[in-house]
DNA sequence: CCGTTAACCTGAGAGC
DNA sequence: TGCTCTCAGGTTAACG
């Protein structure tokens, strides 16, 4: 599901609802995902206090008061649901007024008046502890600059680009190189720079190097400042939708017309490394 | 080292 | 109503 925009709306409600609050018990339903919830995961973190919620790229990271992480990944259906234990906080639900999903509520955190709940029919997240600060640092060695971050700049990309043979979408997506865009940022990005995302990226010109740094940063932080993306189902943790999905100019719009002003093309949708790709091929070259 | 592809899962929606 | 097919905000092991 989510890309940096979407989890961030999901760490500011994390921070505005469990910010200092103690986990009373924890249930587990299912241990499958992406990767095996420990055994003792519920003994861990019980009676465990939340004293921040942080975010990295795609990760969040709740940052515990017996100097644990328990890093989170939605991978590409996960969910985080808010329950009040009466009917009446239902109103804090991810659905509002409506129940929780019947379906796939794998890991159920017990606070004091509500309960945290993470859904996820596919199973591609994953919580993941890690014991100190020098595992914490290791985990993340693997994670590229964020997109959004000031390590992100012409310089950097510029470094990566060169000598790479593969279009510049993959690498894009590419996590280890730069962390936090997805397919949906990515189409927008290459299509606010002007650029086909089948470009090979040594071919990457300066002007156009400079456009994706810059477009980047003004489409992740936009998106943030819609409340993210809401295809499908996605809503912030306490029931609000994104907006940004209105804001889409190439994803999602095959065989509608370009959005750019005098423009007359056509946008496309093609296929990258089994990803759907929204491509005008009049302004995109 | 690099780049590509298949695989991991379930559910929604389209077409017949 | 139901079957089959395609597609979905992600990541990574395995291969050449």
């Amino acid at each position: 599901m989510p890309e940096l925009p979407e989890v961030e709306i999901v760490r500011q409600s994390l921070n505005r609802q469990v910010k200092n609050r103690k986990i009373i018990k924890i249930q587990v339903n299912n241990r499958n995902l992406r990767l095996k919830v420990p055994k003792d995961f519920e003994q861990i973190f019980k009676n465990a206090v939340i004293e921040k919620i942080q975010r990295k790229s795609k990760y969040l990271i709740l940052v515990f008061n017996n100097h644990l992480y328990c890093v989170i990944h939605l991978g590409m259906s996960g969910t985080l649901h808010f329950m009040g234990l009466k009917k009446k906080i239902t109103n804090l639900s991810f659905y509002g007024s409506q129940s929780l999903p019947k379906k796939h509520n794998h890991i159920i955190f017990r606070f004091k008046n509500f309960k945290l709940i993470y859904n996820d029919p596919r199973r591609f997240g994953f919580f993941k502890i890690l014991n100190n600060k020098s595992d914490y640092l290791r985990f993340f060695t693997r994670i590229g600059p964020e997109a959004i971050s000031k390590d992100f700049n012409k310089k950097y990309l510029r470094k990566i680009l060169k000598n790479r043979t593969k279009n510049i979408k993959n690498l894009l997506l590419d996590q280890k190189l730069v962390s936090g865009l997805g397919n949906i940022y990515v189409n927008e990005i290459l299509f606010q720079a002007k650029i086909n995302p089948f470009k090979k990226s040594y071919l990457i010109n300066l002007d156009e190097n400079k456009k994706i740094v810059k477009y980047s940063k003004i489409i992740l932080n936009k998106a943030i400042r819609f409340g993210g993306s809401s295809i499908r189902d996605f809503k912030g943790i306490t029931g609000k939708s994104g907006n940004f999905q209105s804001e889409f100019k190439v994803y999602d719009r095959a065989k509608k017309k370009c959005s750019r002003n005098k423009c007359s093309g056509q946008i496309r949708r093609k296929i990258i490394s089994n990803r759907s790709t929204f491509i005008c091929s009049v302004c995109q070259k």
